[in-house]
DNA sequence: AATGAATGAGCATTCATTCAT
DNA sequence: GATGAATGAATGCTCATTCAT
């Protein structure tokens, strides 16, 4: 009598759409994409797209919001299990950018560029992205207050000031990938390390 | 019949709608702003603004020069008349980041994050950003080799790379700017300054 | 393995869907009225409905006929046993009003409305609606005659625009009820029976 | 410079549209027509038809404006000259029920019946409604009034209620027009003025 | 040059109906 | 019989662009 669907059909179509949606909008932005391409990208009729969402606007929330959750998990796990500060940096940057080289990071800066856009004109987007920006400044907050106390950082600075910064070489990095796609993440990262490490300065010449 | 126009009469009348124009994209996007929002802003009529452009597209290029030739020439003029290769660095900090707190950056730095989502999908736009980002980043790889030279940054790394770090701190307060402008520059530059006077690490000069 | 139905079953269900129909095209209309409403409406899956019809049209078909089913019976039943015309007339004038004050004539006048309307540009309706009418209007015809040869209408009038004229007062009220549901049908049944009474005109008989 | 439209070009294009609109509201029902065939029997592409009217709604709220407007007039002239009661009801007589014999009266009519289903539903075309329809009720208890006081109908029943009879004699042929364009309306006219007369009744039975 | 009404292809969305389960 | 996800043609509406004045 019930036509027993598989368990998790609906979460897998829903799933199939954002995938389809994400992939179409970082090709050709969200205002560009039309609801005829994410319905052919995922293999499904308009009518079956909007049982699952109700508006263009819904797939855009839900969209970034995996996007988001997505970065903000790098974020959390690769600093979870360090130990000291030294080395919590160490592992953050060794999992950003080992990330920053996987196949997929192309389409993901892209899509990261166009939510940065649409967040300054779109309150449910802009919600979305504060929440997880909030979440990894509090971390990273978190972290370079550590590394303070354990002498890592200048206790003169600013901690937020700090992060902020720090933040900024990871989104610096994905407008530099998005116009290069084949720039030099390993050098990148040296230096980001190096400024961590104290060694970007030129008197002590670690020769490598 | 024909009056005389003002000298520069045409070239006014570009500006006119190019600023009116841009203020329209960095409040509602490029495919969200109608060419009747333009017209409207611009206080001219359709018919009057296709004599002087011939397509959205061609606005849009139009801005996106504009813009990024003001961007350009505010890096190249504050490295201008430095000696030192320090000096030239503490110019180019106070500088931009004296910019950073100008009323008007906010719809600037939307205008940014807009054209770095179009580029990675509209050629035009991407040349015009490339090109600019070429000359930025010659100008700085140029800089940081000089202060390799002067001892101030580590030889043993890949000069474009620390250029590239630098330009992300640029790019990356853009970023946190567009979903804050409350944020506090001054804190930023300092930590900024701090990366490249090697004083970021924690033992020593804690003296502000 | 088929459950054998209880008797009727098909056309209780039918009923069902009929009077969810009903109440949806009353207070929406046909064509703003989904399937998707009535199937809620009726509690069934669209599958379900469209195993007793084959169509929507074919619903709204049935909603006319049962409904007009419904106004003949009235109409008929209230004038069968009366004897001579002028109680014939009160029968009917009794029967018709009281039934204007009962609950659920708002939603019946409602669908009246959006069967007049629709009968003019769809034939079924309009054969329903037809043959309704000729049936009432035969009905009212032949009493009109009595009622001239038993003098209480002027025979120099036409019997036909005499039952029309009175068959307005029954749909002239649908309409002003339909605007106004509050209104006073004992006041306006008070008029009716004037008029066929020959009490209306001023001089005489102002006593109720 | 100013490209001048003839004098009133703008008015005349809403008739035009109104006109084409009620054509097919009339044919078709507010919710069966589509904006295409507005279009098309204005002659217009839908830009310009939307250079006029905001949405299908505006347009339906214009069409109903301006029909009742028309309706509205009809009754309130007819009246307007007239000396004593009788001769106003006569004028009234006279002159509406002339009007339904017009050609295009069977549009007009189709087009209230669909007016009067919609406005159980839509607020502004009840509005419309509701303010037209009080206006002639105004003007007909008014006369009834005076009737009343000129020995012309019975004092003891409700004036309101007796304008609202009245009012059905001109509803109620409209929905039997509607059904039937070719019907008499001259001897329903003839009845109608026999009841104002008072010489519906049968016994004095003025032989024609 | 300027105007702004007109164009019409294109968009997001709806909904009667079907059919695999 | 019943389910409800899927279909896809059709709808109301938009907007870059044109052109008669």
């Amino acid at each position: 009598m019930t036509p027993l669907m598989p368990e998790g059909y609906l979460e897998t179509r829903r799933r199939q759409i954002i995938e389809a949606a994400v992939s179409c909008f970082s090709r050709r932005g969200f205002h560009q994409t039309t609801m005829q391409e994410i319905c052919k990208t995922a293999g499904l009729s308009p009518g079956a797209v909007y049982n699952y969402f109700r508006s263009k606007e819904d797939i855009i929330s839900a969209c970034a919001e995996i996007s988001e959750k997505r970065n903000e998990n790098i974020f959390v796990n690769a600093t979870a299990e360090a130990g000291d500060s030294i080395s919590a940096f160490d592992s953050l940057i060794g999992t950003f950018f080992s990330l920053a080289k996987q196949e997929g990071i192309y389409e993901a800066v892209r899509f990261d560029l166009e939510m940065w856009a649409e967040a300054t004109r779109n309150e449910r987007i802009d919600e979305i992205l504060q929440a997880n920006k909030d979440a990894i400044m509090n971390h990273l907050i978190n972290e370079v207050e550590k590394g303070q106390d354990e002498g890592l950082f200048n206790n003169a600075l600013d901690s937020t000031a700090i992060a902020q910064v720090l933040f900024s070489m990871v989104l610096g990095l994905e407008v530099q990938i998005a116009s290069n796609p084949n720039m030099d993440v390993d050098a990148y990262a040296d230096v980001c390390q190096s400024i961590v490490w104290g060694t970007l300065s030129g008197g002590e010449g670690s020769s490598e």
